[in-house]
DNA sequence: GCCAACGTTGGC
DNA sequence: GCCAACGTTGGC
């Protein structure tokens, strides 16, 4: 089992989005060492931290599965697809996605500026490595986060 | 909208 | 394979 955090801009696909149809295909990764990740890495039953960047408060907002291991990503076909790569054919992909299916949306977000307060949080890729989008998260890194989540939703 | 950090491209 | 130029990301 591991643990991830996928970026997303919420203008674009949102923990919202992401609760109304229950699943999704992770389209639109175009970036090599994400890409390795989703072929190589994500697994299914993974759990997903989802988070929204590009907007007014990045924040982690809700938890995803896995539910589908890494498999072509079809707008890399389509030419009328934002996500289209005229390099890649049938035979020959060079995009991957993944599925999943929403588990939660977090009541009280984790803000990114809360995530680089807290000491424990310092060595997250959120932190280090800001622009991958398909990040890697510890275990105990992630058990942290589900505690706070569950503690702020107790509060509420 | 700025801009620092980082990723990609392509000439050599 | 190096690296300069260029493009993108994403917090602020």
């Amino acid at each position: 089992m591991h643990y991830w955090l996928f970026k997303t801009e919420p203008g674009t696909f949102s923990i919202d989005d992401l609760a109304a149809s229950g699943l999704t295909d992770w389209e639109g990764v175009r970036n090599y060492q994400a890409r390795n990740r989703l072929r190589d890495d994500v697994k299914v039953g993974d759990q997903v931290l989802i988070y929204h960047s590009s907007c007014k408060t990045p924040a982690i907002t809700g938890l995803a599965e896995v539910s589908r291991a890494g498999h072509p990503d079809p707008g890399q076909f389509d030419p009328t697809s934002d996500y289209h790569d005229p390099r890649a054919t049938p035979d020959n992909p060079r995009w991957i996605q993944v599925s999943l299916n929403f588990l939660a949306k977090f009541p009280v977000p984790l803000t990114l500026a809360q995530i680089r307060e807290e000491p424990v949080l310092r060595n997250m890729e959120l932190v280090n490595r800001s622009r991958l989008s398909i990040q890697h998260v510890s275990r105990e890194d992630f058990l942290y986060i589900m505690a706070r989540m569950q503690r702020a939703e107790g509060s509420q």
